[in-house]
DNA sequence: TTTT
DNA sequence: TTTT
């Protein structure tokens, strides 16, 4: 009921394999995907374009799950956002070994990008456009109480730039 | 039910009055703050420091507008988290005006931080560590299906660095 | 020279019409683009799924702005992280105005996605995936202190998952 | 040179020792500390109020190493912004291990908060307000091209909301 | 109008 | 003025 502190990550990469999905004894889904970030930089040293991959594990809950388990493939383009969290397990001798994941759940949120994702099962993939708008449906119960604007008059539309643009001093 | 796009304000900063509260006809609050980010840099030319203050205007809305309300004071240091949102309206002369708010409901957050808030009614400031508390309850409906550990052992406590770290090769 | 506060800005939508790009005095570029994040959610009353467009002024400087002007069309997808800045001038009457704007300069960062974009210029738009790369760019001179590996072994190479996972107990 | 994908953490949490510092042969510092990061909500089966903390592993390099070295205490309350990534080492047995941490370096930033952090050497800490100050310079370099304003009209300064906020038709 |  |  009570929160101290703020734990964000924000990825925007490529999913490293088809989304695997599984289902915890309550019905929820759970889906396991590994997220590929790039960046690069030149070397001050050689002058050198250096590339470096950082590979992550995103686990999402709830609708979100289903939704990255139906839309993602290997390849897709993903913007993500969620917490971290570091489980701990015991591996075949027993020791004790730890796993950081990002894990998206009613916290969070997923958009699936333009990419061009390189399915396993491209026939039966969906047109890209569907997954967007199925993809954000999880955000909705976040903002039941947000003041948007149900009036005719659209608050929030632009401003007439075209007249406006000549007082602007730039 | 669907969202396509990001719309993320982060801000750290200084309340510059104490908020003001007022209700909707449906019984939800509002809160209005402004809000002091600064920072500085040196100057490439002079080599002197800058600084530079930028203030916003952000409005929070149901419970996190009644904690906001309660807890926020002229001078309190803030963490907050909402979506940017363009109003439209009139001025006297009928003109129309655009003001950009920072949103914050229940798909924001907000986090009362440490800062000594010089409170216009400081006889009845609550002991500020009560506020974060409080603040962030609104959270909650955010993570019902969040997997949150009930089972007695806590996959994400602490790990033990003590005997961890040995085996660590910094 | 320091800095107290956070401002930060992530945008990730479609850009409203071609870019304008003009030069400073020192030969500084400067981009405008206007950008549109969309959300929906259904309402709680009439059921129905409500639809809202938010819209943004945002501002490129330096290289990113070259980059901007060079690569984001009308209708591009591109994610932005920015700071919010607001700018007071004066309309013909002489009254004062202000105007928000998300200004994206070294210290912000901008990646063009897989959108398609309806270039003005479409027979001279560069092949996609050559923009992210060029957008990039800019943000080398923020990590050159960074602890990127030089060494051979890649500390952060792919884990190998496969044979890896089996020890996980998901 | 160029970049593609988004790799981001925001944490805002306590210092949960005090910072270790050490320096590599090239004499850049280097910074570890961990840092917790709480949240609760209301389990919808019991009502009870359920409390986690995470932990997170953070490293900071360079000027911010330093300044995180100096100024951080136990229990420190700070912002923290950088990349995830992961490192492979080996343990006694030469079996591969994996650790998540959060790098913080230039592209990064670091904010003290107010908390009253309980130092292992409180005698020699510094008065807190100096903290942030010092902390924030190592940003500098991020936007040595950002458009500041050097005009004697502070173009960002607030609107005049008293008599403005006549026109605001909330 | 904040804060350092 | 974008996008789905």
């Amino acid at each position: 009921m009570a929160s101290r502190g703020v734990n964000k990550v924000i990825l925007l990469g490529n999913v490293g394999g088809d989304p695997e999905t599984r289902y915890l004894p309550n019905g929820n889904a759970v889906t396991n995907i590994t997220l590929a970030t790039s960046d690069s930089w030149k070397d001050k040293q050689t002058g050198q374009v250096q590339e470096r991959t950082e590979w992550h594990r995103v686990v999402f809950f709830g609708k979100l799950a289903e939704i990255a388990g139906e839309y993602l493939k290997k390849g897709s383009q993903v913007y993500v956002e969620g917490r971290l969290q570091t489980r701990k397990w015991q591996d075949q001798s027993g020791q004790d070994r730890y796993t950081t994941e990002i894990v998206v759940d009613m916290g969070g949120t997923m958009q699936l990008l333009g990419g061009r994702a390189t399915g396993a099962h491209p026939e039966e993939s969906a047109p890209r456009q569907a997954a967007p708008r199925a993809a954000a449906s999880v955000r909705e119960p976040q903002a039941p109480s947000a003041p948007r604007p149900t009036q005719p008059a659209q608050p929030s539309a632009m401003p007439d730039y075209d007249s406006f643009d000549d007082d602007i001093p730039f």
